[in-house]
DNA sequence: CGATAATTTGATTTTTCTCAAGACGCGTGG
DNA sequence: CCACGCGTCTTGAGAAAAATCAAATTATCG
């Protein structure tokens, strides 16, 4: 569970009351950029939130990268989400987390109460509309991610994964992987050892080169977009 | 795209203005009943919208069975959700659909402009929050659906898929699946083939018998909730 | 600089797909 | 009412994809 004791006994410095928004640009800040939010910091591999914590707080990464998964009772583990910063995450129906939230690398965080946000909109159409975008863009990317899960080879899915985050990214041809190719694995439900191989198909293939194992050149981005049209 | 045209050329009756709500008791079409949505029937495996229609519109099922897909390139489908009589389905983000939806059966529906609704939401805090609650499901749905996809075996997503039906359905050991084993396969990222074998498996653990391929006896509830556990 | 973790690569096994054939069920027309 | 035809489902055998097990190589962090 989040809480001052947890962050405290993980060493992190104490939530400190901001005004979010001020230093991030995306569209979903500027509307959620005036209620105030709550900024908190998270070691590499800590944990934002875990499974069974009361849900109801939305958050906006604000640096670093945050990682949503699901683990297995046998221990496999699936990832739903990787999060850069303007993005949001944490949006659950249930009262309680189906999913554990840990930044992949130190990270800052904006946590905003769902119910405030929600009542501060019956008389804000912007802000209502803000939060109905953050939703549908939730969904959005859960059946994006559906598609590449169904009825993809993990070529396909490895190749849809680098676009998406070149995307994300800005979409220059650079492609950095803040993540380990465990976590690209459990996010495209492959082993790291097949993901491992399938970046070197795409190399041999002349798609990509990699810089370093966490750095990616995207040399030939038709080759990758026809693998997943 | 959804039409009076494409409605009148596969023969359907022409949609009539009605009260939704009045013959459903699902929570959402409580609050959806107020207003006023076109009534409208399929035949077996007709189209409601297609991939590239404008969006725009969400839609109750009222009787019948709904499937909602998208197609590759290469003629791969990965289905995306089913929908019973009650559930609401057909909200995305984008301007145009990027699934498209069939009846499996003859249905019936009942369609809604979402820019109505959302307008009507402004005034009316019972409707507002039944729209984000059908966001939430939605979202929700397509969560579970990954978790089931990811890192699943063959058995298990089987096993989950059986689960989620009787579940929907009421929770009775009887289980009817009107949707075809390659309907199902595309829905769990496996091939028919394989859907039929481990429905096979299944029968040979004792947790279920086939009363038919499209009736399902639940035998063994705890053994189906162990796979999945 | 050394220890440890992450990544790559290789050999083998397991799972699922593909291709093929047969059985079953269901609706239609005789 | 029954037989036929067609679509659906099941079952089998072999091929392909990815997982698993194992080892070597490369990066990273004190």
């Amino acid at each position: 569970m989040l809480n001052q004791a947890t962050l405290a006994a993980n060493g992190f410095s104490n939530p400190v009351v901001a005004r979010a928004g001020t230093s991030v640009r995306t569209p979903a800040s500027r509307a959620l950029g005036e209620p105030r939010g709550v900024l908190l910091s998270f070691a590499a591999n800590s944990q934002i939130f875990a499974q069974g914590d009361p849900s109801g707080n939305v958050y906006q990464v604000l640096s670093g990268l945050v990682r949503v998964s699901r683990l297995l009772a046998d221990g496999r583990r699936q990832i739903s989400g990787f999060y850069l910063p303007g993005e949001m995450f944490g949006l659950e129906a249930d009262e309680t987390h189906q999913f554990s939230a840990e930044a992949v690398v130190p990270s800052k965080v904006v946590s905003f109460k769902l119910a405030s946000l929600l009542s501060l909109s019956d008389g804000n159409h912007e802000l209502a509309r803000e939060l109905w975008q953050i939703a549908l863009r939730s969904l959005t990317r859960a059946q994006s991610h559906l598609m590449l899960l169904g009825r993809r080879n993990a070529l396909e899915r490895v190749a849809a994964f680098l676009l998406e985050l070149c995307e994300r990214q800005g979409g220059g041809n650079t492609v950095e992987l803040p993540m380990s190719r465990l976590d690209i694995a459990d996010y495209l439900g492959l082993t790291l050892e097949t993901v491992s191989r399938m970046f070197g198909e795409l190399k041999d293939m002349g798609a990509i080169a990699l810089a370093s194992a966490r750095r990616v050149e995207v040399l030939d981005h038709k080759a990758l977009k026809e693998l997943i049209a």
